[in-house]
DNA sequence: ACCAGCTGCTAGATCGATCTACTTGAGGAG
DNA sequence: CTCCTCAAGTAGATCGATCTAGCAGCTGGT
């Protein structure tokens, strides 16, 4: 059984191909009539339309790359749906890949995506990303591109993400505020821009209250659950004391907060935690936490748009995107009170 | 400037297009000596492969699509990590869909798919999905398809999932054995088809113990952390006692947790809490959370094994993957004893 | 000398749509 | 009656690869 086609349909019904293809896109320059009839027949014969066939001679193909890291981390995962949501909505297809921050393989993706004529890409890049890379990732270059979450310097093109300077100063601000004196930062990978920029305002933050970000308390590993715990572990080594610890993530807080439990330091009372990302399990957790949202979905739909916009019209220079960041603050960072204050600080 | 092609590679190093199209494939039948020209002239100038045109003409497209209904929840992020590296290794690029559990999207999706002409489709079938409802899915149909996670009655498809009466079952045997007395199943939205079988193991199970499950303690709701605080709420309303309650997922036990421990129901002394997925975030709770592992990962890549399987091999009898459950007890349903047994349950 | 078989390569058709340029017939203006 | 315009539809080239069939030229066996 092999594949109807324009020109079985267009016997079918006697006229030329040309007509049923331009049925296809209801043109104006068919009567009603006939477009009637040609309808009819496609549902008769079964037809399906062929958009390789389609897409190979117009030049588009209505779908667009996406390249992520991996989407278990829950701010990854609303990232993509918001993303999917989207290019549905304009009628464009989402190709996928995740690199697993590995860069031969962020490459032979890149590479694929561009072999399928994907009209853009959106790349969540892995760590140590450099712009030559991208530049000589043949079949990207030219093809529009949309960075999100992590910047490439000196690299040209769209760029969103959230301002994770500021989001760490409002960290750093609130613990200062609060009475902290002692702040560690914990968790992240070392390469990954997002983790030095938010160290550096958190510093800058804790500074301006003259207080200091110890070095020997910036401790960076994975970022997951079990990074959270291993770096608690190495704190717990390194033989300083502190009365706050900022995690790379709210994933990495959840591991720290088990493990400082489970070497019987309460949360909150005797040290305050806080993440990033704000997460739906970010309030619901025991002790709630304080967290900075770093709004995926918003950055999603964001990003999907300026590509497609990019897409219509390629030209003009990048857009840089911060998102503004935005604190809750939780039973985490808080003495050992009562129930949380109803949650008067979420509003900024 | 325009892209170049075959033609242009051809001419530059003066031998035929065909021979320029072998040296692609690195076909035998072409000289080493020949292959080393054709390669050099590509890099020269610069040529990126294209597969819309070369899949047009081979009948094959070295894609396969994913329409799943969600990625937030864990256990589908898993899966869809676990797809795509499968495809991955193989070759192969993932259309990517979600259809939100709505009916017209996901036909939508799945006739855009076939317009992709995919080579295969793995679908995780939104609620009340009907064979009828895929097999009048023109664009998909001749397709090969892998059913995930839900089945579908009297639809010829590979299928492949957890078995969730069994999976129901070593909860009901577990709460039984452990001295409750009521059990409540809370969560999931009525008409999923792994409700059902759950409520169906769990029920068996209790009434090999001579125990019952009350049906006013049966309360469906949304699949995720919102529905088990609802559930939770409703279940106080019914002024029906209960010692023990069986979430739908994992992450509704969170929910029905933090709901519990506001009204001041204390999880594990007072009240009994289990989930389904096992999840990571699960040994973390606090307390822990019992769970039966319903292992994505593993789903994940025999599902696209057996996809890439079939598209090698469409014939055959359509193959039922049952994966056997495995319990997780943890402090969730133990009485209020000391810390938990060092993490035996806990390793992956 | 002859044909078979192999290696290495090629011309031309083909996949299924879209695009460009053109035809045709009807209707209206002059 | 002629010319012009416009709506409706069509023929043929085209997108960029692959496939089919086959052609030189070179062994090598008899």
């Amino acid at each position: 059984m092999s594949r109807v086609t324009v020109n079985d349909v267009a016997a079918a019904c006697g006229v030329s191909r040309a007509t049923v293809s331009l049925v296809l896109r209801d043109s104006p320059r068919v009567s009603a009539r006939t477009k009637e009839r040609v309808r009819e027949a496609m549902r008769e014969l079964g037809y399906v339309y062929d958009r390789r066939a389609a897409n190979l001679r117009a030049g588009q193909s209505k779908t667009v790359a996406l390249v992520a890291t991996d989407v278990r981390n829950p701010y990854f995962a609303e990232l993509t749906m918001a993303i999917e949501r989207v290019l549905y909505k304009h009628g464009y297809t989402l190709l996928l890949g995740y690199s697993h921050d590995d860069q031969e393989r962020q490459a032979r993706l890149l590479e694929v995506m561009g072999e399928h004529r994907v009209d853009g890409v959106l790349l969540v890049p892995s760590y140590s990303t450099t712009g030559s890379m991208l530049d000589s990732s043949l079949a990207a270059s030219g093809t529009p591109q949309v960075l999100i979450t992590r910047h490439i310097r000196g690299h040209q093109a769209d760029y969103i993400g959230v301002d994770n300077v500021a989001a760490a100063e409002l960290l750093g601000e609130h613990l200062a505020r609060t009475g902290r004196r002692h702040t560690a930062y914990l968790g992240g990978p070392a390469r990954s821009t997002a983790r030095v920029e938010r160290e550096r305002g958190l510093r800058d933050a804790l500074q301006r209250h003259g207080l200091d970000l110890d070095p020997a308390l910036s401790i960076p590993t994975s970022a997951d659950r079990g990074g959270g715990e291993r770096a608690v572990t190495l704190l717990t080594e390194t033989g300083l004391t502190c009365d706050a610890v900022v995690c790379y993530s709210d994933v990495v807080a959840f591991g720290a907060m088990a493990a400082l439990r489970a070497s019987g330091v309460e949360t909150g009372r005797d040290m305050a935690v806080a993440g990033f990302d704000d997460i739906p399990d970010a309030a619901g957790q025991q002790p709630s936490l304080t967290s900075v949202a770093t709004h995926p979905d918003r950055t999603g739909v964001e990003a999907a748009e300026i590509l497609l916009h990019r897409i219509a019209d390629p030209a003009g220079p990048p857009r840089t995107i911060l998102l503004a960041p935005e604190l809750k603050v939780r039973e985490s960072t808080q003495g050992a009170g009562p129930a949380p204050r109803t949650r008067k600080a979420s509003h900024r």
